[in-house]
RNA sequence: GGUGGGUUCGUAUAACGGUUAGUACUCAAGAUUUUCAUUCUUGCAAUAGGAGUUCGAUUCUCCUACCCACUACCA
């Protein structure tokens, strides 16, 4: 059968969107653009009781500014899709707006023997999870416990019904048959197999709320979305004989999607998947957006840490993912046709926030000047610096842009590495004070700097860069200890970039400016 | 506990069953530079352990160890 491939990602708005999610959404979407196909942003919001606030738009926020963009779902072309068009048949993408389709392919399910009642409350549940437990033994909902417990393979018909129209606790569960060996293969993995009498009978739907639980939504979903391949997270190979044997019962076999499971991110340190708690800790983000929780308690997000989207998705594509060549930076459309995934690894795959920032970093250096310069400018806003206040306006942040952009990660960098291009320095390191600021070396200085700033030859970089040097060699005096003189007024430490570059920017008032201020502060 | 998945330098990964086990990040050293950074060069460092199949195993099989997930009327 030859079906346009469709896949999806089925996020529930639990909370923010972690960077585990959002490889799983950046898998699916590149695989669907690669094969021409569609991909689908369907909300799994079945469940009501953990629905957070702003969880879905920040959901939607954050693939939007990844550039991973649904072709369908809930936020197409921008706006909320919630009813079936030609453009969008399979509409409404948010579940619990589709809580009416449910009921009825349980109840075909329970008609056709595949599923029945159960009238056992939370708590007889819990109860009998207890004893089990207290007996050393793990209590398993199946078709062995369940013919000691209340459900419609146990009452009568008649009970049955009466319990149907009386109460409105009961479920639909799966009859998961008994000692079946379950054959699925997946992408990624290969072939498993597993045994039903280690399954336990799942609930499909519930009365109370009249909602699905995870396993039927998915499966109708995917069926009615006419879904070619679930590229899904690990968690749910558990879930996989049952999804398996939920499109057996449907008859929908012909049609079932192909699974893929993929690894979970794992904590850069020690064991375990990556959590909030460890972006905490290990100082990086987990999050690709800010996100500020029902307590007030703001987690940093990748994009207000100042990386760019582009470096973000490339760093999150190579995790657990290789191109099979030696080539580390793919653009998102240079990824669409590259990514295969059969080339998915298997195993976790541990974050590695040093790598994240290099990323960045080679994305920031691949920027041209004028597009940095205008990121440049907010940075420099607020350290209480306008455009107009430079010399030559945008110009002046171009040119320095293009001086500094190499020794920097982030944007923000730019202020750390040339803020004294902006403004004068006020104090002194005092070590590189006491190691540069030496008599027999400013004296040198100050003469240095009247000389060159009676020097009326072009006030730029490789003019002054060569007046500097012909006239301290000229003179025999110690390069080295003259120039970090020059740079500790300049710069007000003993670091920082070459003396003709700081000077082709600031000019020669300023020059001689700080040099005065230097002697007046540190003696002369 | 049970079930399933996984295991190549510290990390991400490469290697038709045949390579001196490669690359990138990190780290270290050296070169360059007026300092710092950049850049360049070099270096450190791995097939979890044990059987088996094979002329030959990182690669295939089994066992052990360890790690992870799942084991809800959550997704």
């Amino acid at each position: 059968m030859n079906r346009r491939t469709r896949v999806r990602f089925a996020p529930s708005p639990t909370g923010p969107l972690h960077m585990g999610g959002v490889r799983t959404a950046l898998y699916n979407y590149l695989y669907a653009k690669q094969n021409g196909g569609d991909f689908i942003l369907r909300i799994e919001d079945t469940d009501s009781h953990r629905f957070v606030p702003g969880a879905e738009e920040y959901i939607i926020e954050a693939l939007r500014w990844c550039g991973i963009l649904p072709d369908e779902g809930v936020d197409a072309s921008g706006h909320v899709v919630e009813t079936p068009s030609e453009r969008h048949p399979h509409a409404p993408y948010r579940q619990s707006q589709r809580r009416g389709i449910y009921r009825k392919y349980a109840e075909q399910l329970v008609e056709a023997g595949y599923a029945y009642y159960a009238f056992d409350s939370s708590a007889e549940l819990e109860k009998a999870r207890a004893e089990a437990e207290a007996s050393g033994q793990t209590f398993i909902y199946n078709q062995t416990t369940c013919k000691g417990l209340r459900n419609s393979l146990t009452l009568s018909a008649e009970e049955t019904a009466h319990l149907l129209e009386t109460t409105t606790d009961w479920t639909i569960r799966f009859r998961m048959p008994e000692n079946t060996v379950v054959k699925m293969d997946d992408l990624i993995r290969g072939h498993i197999e597993v045994n039903t009498d280690t399954l336990d009978d799942k609930v499909l739907w519930k009365r109370a709320d009249e909602l699905p639980t995870y396993h039927l939504a998915n499966i109708v979903d995917d069926h009615l979305m006419e879904i070619t391949e679930v590229i899904r997270g690990e968690e749910w190979l558990p879930s996989l004989p049952l999804h398996y044997m939920l499109y057996k019962a449907f008859g929908w076999e012909d049609s079932m999607p192909r699974f893929a499971h993929l690894s979970l991110l794992l904590k850069p340190v020690g064991n375990g998947k990556l959590s909030k708690r460890d972006g905490d800790k290990l100082g990086f983000p987990v999050f690709p957006l800010q996100w500020t929780n029902a307590e007030g308690e703001k987690s940093r997000g990748y994009r207000e840490d100042g990386y760019f989207p582009e470096a973000f998705v490339n760093m999150l594509a190579m995790l657990g993912w290789n191109p099979g060549t030696e080539q580390e930076l793919f653009s998102l459309q240079e990824l669409v046709k590259a990514f295969s995934l059969d080339k998915v690894q298997k195993a976790g795959a541990k974050f590695n926030p040093d790598k994240a920032k290099w990323f960045n970093k080679e994305y920031l250096r691949l920027k041209d000047d004028a597009s940095l310069a205008e990121l440049f400018v907010p940075v420099l806003k607020e350290h209480g610096i306008a455009v107009e206040d430079c010399p030559g306006g945008m110009d002046y942040l171009v040119k320095v842009v293009h001086l500094i952009k190499e020794r920097a990660t982030f944007v923000a960098d730019f202020w750390d590495i040339a803020w004294y291009l902006f403004n004068a320095p006020t104090e002194y390191v005092e070590k590189d004070a006491a190691k540069f600021w030496k008599e027999e070396n400013y004296e040198l200085a100050f003469k240095v700097a009247h000389f060159v700033c009676a020097y009326d030859g072009p006030w730029e970089k490789t003019s002054i860069e060569s007046a500097l040097e012909e006239y301290i060699r000229g003179n025999e005096w110690p390069m080295g200890k003259v120039m970090n003189c020059l740079r500790l007024a300049l710069t007000g430490s003993g670091s920082g970039l070459g003396i003709a570059d700081i000077l082709s920017f600031i000019g020669k008032d300023e020059f001689l400016r700080r040099m005065e201020a230097a002697g007046a502060k540190l003696g002369k």
